[in-house]
DNA sequence: AATTAAATGTTAGATTTTCTTACATAAAAC
DNA sequence: GTTTTATGTAAGAAAATCTAACATTTAATT
């Protein structure tokens, strides 16, 4: 699974077809990537291409947003990922336990208001789901 | 995979991309687009929107061409597999009967000249390749 | 070999799409 | 009741693509 990594960050798409595959605004979009959210790559005339990564990462957000989280809560849920990501797993027990204990203290108050508002959350496997296109 | 017929003839990408994802020019695109080889959707403002399908078949056209076909003998290509697919099983003997005995002259002229032309020919799968792509 | 036809290149001007920036506004947070 | 956040909208510029025409090269025909 070295290749489909590379295609599935493959930039492909122009705005306007990533419009219409998720539902979002340009500048629902650029406001995205301008938070960071998502980095599309871009032609040569600085106009953005989306991989099929992004618009996964799109749909996850979309689906975030209407479950009411707001893009500060995004941002940390990604942190979080991408750190856990990065982490060996025996840095994740470690990990762990830091957590349950000395975690700073915006972390945990972002965590608790926005992860933790219901079980809403985690209901849906993590992944935006694309299946529907490729 | 009645959906994944849907999903590989949506219309997802930009002259640009295709442009880099089959090497081959705007003209050439555009030139067997006239010729009736592809059909890529359009959008409101008339530019064109091509689907992975399309891109298959960018891919094999360019193959057929790298291998000294012409647009003609293409294009009697596409029409014999296009009868071959609308064909029953039983249709299908029926035709091959008919092939061996009296397909038209000129038919059998191009088939002749382009494709039994060495066996250099069927040797790849009928299907431009596009596994890296997605 | 000369001529014609096929396939592609190139250019020009028009149109469409996307870009950035700025200001406007509704909803949420404080 | 302010501020902040998330999004809408508009304007002007830049990029990508469009069609149409003519130019050039390669292949086929006579």
């Amino acid at each position: 699974m070295a290749g489909s990594e590379i295609r599935r960050n493959m930039p492909l798409f122009s705005i306007g077809i990533v419009m219409q595959l998720t539902d979002l605004s340009a500048r629902q979009i650029r406001y995205y990537e301008e938070h960071g959210l998502i980095s599309p790559a871009r032609t040569e005339g600085k106009k953005r291409l989306f991989s099929l990564n992004d618009i996964d990462k799109l749909l996850e957000i979309k689906d975030m947003i209407d479950q009411g989280v707001n893009l500060a809560g995004i941002k940390q849920i990604y942190n979080v990922k991408k750190q856990q990501a990065a982490m060996t797993a025996d840095e994740k027990k470690q990990a762990e336990k830091m957590q349950n204990e000395l975690s700073d203290a915006e972390l945990r108050k972002l965590l608790r208001k926005e992860l933790l508002r219901a079980g809403r959350f985690n209901r849906n496997s993590q992944q935006g789901d694309l299946t529907r296109f490729h």
